[in-house]
DNA sequence: ATGCTAAACGGACTGCGGTCCGATTCTTAT
DNA sequence: ATAAGAATCGGACCGCAGTCCGTTTAGCAT
């Protein structure tokens, strides 16, 4: 039933676990759960953390690699749900529908997920270089691309998924609705809006005369 | 000569400017200069640079606020200098040519520009909530907008000039081109077949209804 | 020159994320 | 039961951005 490794739940590679990680693991997340009920996801601190979970700083670090990565496996649940829809559920979100409309519905149930989970689907972005490089990022990424392609997309793919990827950062998404309240609806309907046009006009190619000599990778 | 107050060089507020500080700015001006020369962008930070300068720390965050906006300072020259291009310069970055030529050209002089900068712009773009209400940044918007609305897109052009403004963020385009080797003709390309598609296709505009009888502006 | 005041100064301090490494505890083989 | 060994534990420690507030100094009026 594990779709992808979204961050595996607790050990980063390794196979068994001890009895005292699992412990403390769930010591973890359960102090982490009522922190966020408490304080919200920005007031949970890691040394806050391990003084609730009565565990040392340095557990936290290995069981969660970083702050982000707690917020990850926090979401994970969710995220995995949400993976098993789009990729496996019922249209227009999961296969079946044609492509423009899952890309729609794609962004729609983003749109929700992120403003549902507010600050910790924000804090769930690592601040680091390689935020692009987590496994739920590649794969929302890798989902967008593919649909693009199968709408007949063909200017670059790679970089269109990239565009429409920015445009649901969870951080971009919140500012609109947080500062200039915009409301949900508008967000979406945007979206439908940008991938209709993309997927309905091939890419502007009629530019002057594309000549791209080689067409390598 | 001075376009948009991008951050006024160096006091916040105010007017006048005593001696000391004046000296106090051009010090750490200068020695930030040195250290990113030395270091790189990343490798500078307010204590060495308080050091480096011979002031104390406190004074380095009254002149800038923070390191984002040190790093806003360093760039300013050459922000003006991008902004007196695209709102006063030649075509087609400058106003004369069509709408979506002038939005063309302005993602490839942007693109151009972040590549060329790198961690310095990266660094500009503070980790904080407000990052998109910088006047730059909120300049960009406009201007974004404004050229989307030229062209005859109907489709909330705020929104879309948001979206087309995540595309050119700085962490993005820079993890493109250092992490996964896109070139940046690559990238421009890229951004000229989105906005063309944008710009061609009012928005999927025959979804299902979209009577949008009015269509104000 | 001198005194006054508002502004600038500077460095100790806080809180944070993240690391390190000696001490501790679980597991397994005997 | 016990000892060896590996994994985990935990909190002192680090570097960082940003704040606070007592001290100094520039600019001006006299």
């Amino acid at each position: 039933m594990s779709l992808i490794p979204i961050r595996s739940g607790s050990q980063l590679g390794g196979e068994a676990e001890r009895s005292d990680a699992a412990r403390n693991r769930e010591l973890l997340l359960k102090a982490a759960r009522e922190l966020i009920e408490e304080c919200g996801a920005d007031g949970l601190t890691m040394d806050r953390l391990a003084e609730r979970a009565g565990v040392g700083k340095g557990t936290v670090f290995r069981r969660f690699g970083s702050r982000a990565g707690l917020m990850m496996t926090l979401l994970s649940d969710s995220e995995a749900e949400f993976q098993g829809r789009f990729m496996f559920g019922p249209p227009p979100l999961g296969p079946g529908a044609p492509p423009l409309e899952r890309l729609v519905a794609f962004g729609a149930e983003r749109i929700a997920y992120v403003l549902e989970y507010g600050e910790l689907a924000r804090a769930a972005d690592s601040s680091a270089y390689n935020r692009f490089d987590v496994p739920a990022a590649v794969l929302w990424h890798r989902h967008i691309e593919m649909l693009l392609r199968a709408a007949g997309v063909t200017a670059d793919p790679w970089l269109m998924a990239m565009s429409l990827s920015s445009t649901l950062d969870p951080e971009r998404l919140l500012y609109a609705v947080r500062v200039h309240h915009v409301s949900p609806e508008r967000l979406a309907e945007s979206w439908r809006e940008l991938v209709t046009s993309l997927v309905r006009c091939p890419g502007g190619g009629d530019h002057q005369a594309e000549e791209r000599p080689g067409g390598g990778g």
